[in-house]
DNA sequence: CTGAAAGCGCTTACAG
DNA sequence: CTGAAAGCGCTTACAG
C-alpha cells in the first residue's frame, strides 16, 4: 500500500479537462467558468484533494517558511520567555500562509560560525533571532542572502532590523506610577553594567526623578556581577520609600529579604518588578510590573520580515515596542 | 536585483559537465571520479551553493517536516511545558535531519474538528499531538493518511500510539523513597477522579503502601474538583509524617500552608512533589520530586513516527517512559 | 473560456 | 565513468 495521494491529474482526468483548468479552478482564478469552477471544486473535496503547496514553493522559489533561531543558553531550564515569544511569532505567521521552524542554536554552532540548518538546505525565506547573539555572528547572518529581523536584541554597532522592547519608556512609566502612588525616596536595583535592557531602565528610571525633581543622586544597587550572576547586597540605610527592581525574580528575592528582616511590603516598604514573570505572581504581594508585549512586537517582527522577503523595504533600523504596565498589590497608595 | 540563487546547473555550466553528474558528486553516489567529485564540491562551496530541499522533497513526495500540535488551553500564561517539550522534539528531529511545524490548536478548530493546516497544505509527513484532545479530535487524526503519534497522553478507548510518562511506577518510587526515609504515615494529595494522571500516581502511591505493609485505608485529598479548579481543603488531624502531593504546585501550596500554622517542613513533616517545575525550586525547602523524562519521550516519540513513515512498523500502542527521582530537602530523614 | 508547452531544481532509472 | 530523458505537482505565459 503506498501512500498515493491525489493529485490536480487525477482530478482533471476524472472530468476530462486539463490540469491547467484544474488549477485555475481550485485557485479562483479568471479563466475558468463558474459552472466548471464549481463541479472542479465540488469534485476535488470529495476526493479529498490537498493542495501541494511544495510544487507552489518550487515554481516560486519560495518556501513559505521562516527559520527561529534562539541560542540554547536562553532556554532555560524553568523559565522560557522565547519559547513563549515563539508561540507568538508562529500565530502571526498564520496571516501569511507562512510557518515558522525553530533551530536551537548551540554555543559551539555560535562560536563557529555555523548558519542554521534550514538556510544551508534552503528551507527558509527569512530568518528571525530571538535574543542577543555576538557581534561575529550578527555579522555572519547578515551576510546571507535571505532576510533577518532580530527580535528581542539591539545592537548599537550593527546595521540591523530589530524589534525590541522601549524598556527606558517603560521603567519611566513604572518609576512615574511609584511618584503618583506619593513615594519620594526611591532607589533602583540592577547592574547598569551587565546587560544594555537594565542600563535602559536604569535611565526610564532616572529620568522620571528628574522630571518630578526628585534630586536623588543617580545611584544603583548593583544586584549582579557583570557576567550576570546574581551577587548578595547590603541594603541602604535608612531604608528607602520603594525599590524599582530591574526584573522580577530580582523583586521577588528582594521581598523575600526584607519580609525576613521584619519589613512589611508594601506597608514599609514599596517594590516594584520588570517583566511580569512567574515570580511576579508568586510573589507575596504579587508584584506590580510591567510586561512586555510579545504578541504585538511579534506581529512587527513578521510583518516587517515578510515585506522584506517581498523586497518592499529595505531597511527598517531599531523598532522599540511600548510594554505595559501591570498594576498590582507591592506598591503602597500614600494618601 | 532579483534573488536568483544558484543550482547544480549553474555549477554543471561551468564544469561543463552535466547536471546528473552533479547531483552525483554532491550526494556522494558511486558514478563519478573521485577527482571530478572533488572538482565539484570544491566548486560548490566556493561558488556558495546550498542544497534545494524542495526539489527533492517533490521527487520523494516526503517534505522533512511533522507537525506539532498543542491545544492552546495547555500554553499557560506562565508555565509552559509542553513549550519545552517542543524544544526536545525540534532537538531529536535534528538526527533525522527532519523539521518540525508547530501549530497551536484553538478550542474552536478542535471542537469543529478542523485539521491543522500543514496538513491540508500537505507540508507534512507525520503528526505529534502534545497533550490531551477530544475524542472526536482523535478520531479526525486518526483518520488522516499521514502517521500521528500522540505525546504525554494516553486514551483507554482509543487504539493509538502513544508516549506517556510512567506515571504509576515514578510515584511508587517516590513512596518508597518517602518511606525509606523512615516515614509510615503518608498521606496523598490530590483528586484521583480529575485526570488519570493523578489516578496513576496516586495507585503507584498506593502499591508502595501495599508492599510496606503500611495498612492505611487508600484515601486521598481532594486538592481540586472534577474539572480541575483548585479548592481548599483541611489538613487531617493528627497531620501524617509526610505528603505525597500530585504535583508541585500543590506541594508548594501546602507547604506555604503548613508554614503559616507554624509547623517546619522537613522537620515536623515531609512533604514531596511530582514535575520538577519552577514551584519545586523556588519553595523553600526545595522540593523532592520527579521529572518527566522530555529528551528521552521525545527521542522515542520521533522514532516511533519515523518509522510510521518508512513504513516499518505499524503499531506501537502505549509506551511508557520512566520518570527520574529528584531527590531535594523537603524529606526529613529519620534516625 | 480552455489547454498545450515550458519550467521550477532535483533524482532515478537506463543507455552508452 | 558520464549523461540524455522522464518525472515529481504545480503555475505562468501564451495561443486558440
Amino acid at each position: 500500500m503506498v501512500r498515493k495521494s491525489i493529485t490536480m491529474k487525477d482530478i482533471a482526468e476524472k472530468l476530462d479537462v486539463s490540469i491547467v483548468t484544474v488549477s485555475k479552478a481550485l485557485s479562483d482564478k479568471d479563466g475558468v467558468s463558474e459552472e466548471l469552477k464549481e463541479k472542479i471544486k465540488a469534485l476535488a473535496n470529495q476526493m479529498g484533494y490537498r493542495y501541494n503547496t511544495m510544487a507552489k514553493s518550487m515554481k516560486e522559489g519560495l518556501s513559505y517558511n521562516i527559520g527561529i533561531v534562539v541560542p540554547d543558553r536562553f532556554i532555560g531550564k524553568q523559565q522560557s520567555f522565547y519559547l513563549k515569544f515563539q508561540k507568538h511569532i508562529t500565530q502571526a505567521l498564520e496571516n501569511y500562509g507562512y510557518y515558522g521552524l525553530l533551530q536551537i542554536l548551540s554555543p559551539d554552532d555560535e562560536h563557529g560560525l555555523v548558519l542554521p540548518r534550514f538556510y544551508s538546505e534552503k528551507r527558509v525565506d527569512g530568518m528571525i533571532i530571538l535574543g542577543q547573539v555576538s557581534k561575529s555572528y550578527i555579522e555572519t547572518l547578515q551576510n546571507t542572502d535571505i532576510p533577518v529581523v532580530f527580535l528581542d536584541f539591539y545592537d548599537e554597532h550593527s546595521n540591523i532590523d530589530s524589534v525590541i522592547t522601549d524598556n527606558f519608556y517603560a521603567a519611566y512609566e513604572l518609576t512615574n506610577y511609584v511618584i503618583k502612588c506619593g513615594h519620594r525616596n526611591i532607589a533602583f536595583v540592577g547592574n547598569i553594567h551587565a546587560t544594555s535592557s537594565i542600563q535602559d531602565r536604569f535611565l526610564g528610571y532616572y529620568k522620571s526623578l528628574i522630571e518630578h525633581q526628585l534630586n536623588l543622586k543617580p545611584d544603583f544597587i548593583s544586584d549582579r556581577d557583570e557576567q550576570g550572576l546574581y551577587i548578595d547586597y547590603e541594603l541602604p540605610d535608612p531604608l528607602p520609600d520603594a525599590f524599582v527592581c530591574n526584573c522580577d525574580e530580582v523583586a521577588y528575592n528582594l521581598i523575600q529579604k526584607l519580609q525576613k528582616l521584619g519589613y512589611r511590603v508594601p506597608e514599609d516598604v514599596s517594590v516594584v518588578g520588570f517583566d511580569n514573570d512567574i515570580h511576579a505572581t508568586l510573589s507575596q504581594p504579587q508584584l506590580t510590573t510591567v510586561e512586555v508585549d510579545m504578541p504585538e512586537m511579534s506581529r512587527i517582527a513578521i510583518k516587517i520580515l515578510i515585506n522584506k522577503i517581498n523586497k518592499k523595504q529595505k531597511e527598517y533600523g531599531r523598532v522599540p515596542v511600548t510594554a505595559k504596565l501591570v498594576i498590582r498589590e507591592s506598591v503602597k497608595i500614600k494618601k
